[in-house]
DNA sequence: GTAGACCCTGCACCTAGGTTCAAGGTCAAG
DNA sequence: CTTGACCTTGAACCTAGGTGCAGGGTCTAC
């Protein structure tokens, strides 16, 4: 089953534009298992395995550069390590984001009650409730 | 009280380089009130304080160019829809930090589990069960 | 045998939000 | 009157994660 695969081919597969594929390449994330006689990019199965645990990995909220990481054979404890740093910066992201939400449904609170036609007074709740973190 | 700032003092008050400030000036988020004879900018506590809005915006996760709508004198009704906007965003955004939370935390249990020196298995976990978005 | 879809390489460009550099002017202290 | 900290300008550079283009080769169908 399946043989292998063109750049255009992959890249539809795993639902990405060729050009990122390339880019990839450029990056040492991936490498084609082979070339055609006329110099095409070949991918296997997994290679298109491969691509699709990258995009997956930065869905996650790694960068490409834990992604070459967490992909060549590593102890489960440095992947432990890189999976903790993200948990944590995903809480504290979290908790920021809950804050920000506060801090501008307040805002819009303000602004519907004495609604105006002329300017907008909410700037000076957005200055009062805020850190500038980031 | 206080007269006018030159640009470094300006900076250090509100805890921002130097260069970030002209950069903002750049960008046409604010401009200093006026200039010295020997054509040093000047800025007055008004200015701080719109500087410090900014970053306060910029904290809440307003991008610069929303910054510049917030800030010049805008009905209601729009900077709502700007704050509504980034409400969503946020809601959004934290729904899929606690997926991917939730990803990460089994990733990081199985890996506890069948620790092993060798190649970690962690990687099929996270190929499972996120999304791409973003 | 030619049109159109695909592939190749290398390089430039993009966004956002800045930072850094070169070459020079200004100001206060000692 | 020199040293050092500050200010001026314009322009180049940076990171991350790509996208686009020029100038060419290849492959499939008609």
């Amino acid at each position: 089953m399946a043989h292998e695969l063109t750049i255009g081919e992959l890249a539809k597969a795993a639902g990405v534009p060729v050009s990122t594929v390339r880019f990839y390449e450029r990056k040492r994330l991936l490498r084609p298992s082979g070339r055609s006689p006329a110099n095409y990019r070949l991918y296997s199965q997994g290679d298109l395995e491969k691509l699709r645990f990258i995009r997956a990995a930065q869905g996650t909220g790694f960068t490409l550069a834990d992604v070459i990481k967490l992909m060549r054979p590593a102890p489960c404890g440095s992947v432990q390590r890189l999976i903790e740093e993200r948990l944590e910066e995903i809480t504290a992201r979290v908790k920021e984001l809950r804050h920000v939400q506060k801090v501008l449904k307040t805002a819009l609170n303000q602004c519907r009650e004495h609604e105006t036609s002329g300017r907008c007074k909410v700037v000076d709740n957005l200055t009062a409730g805020s850190k500038v973190r980031r």
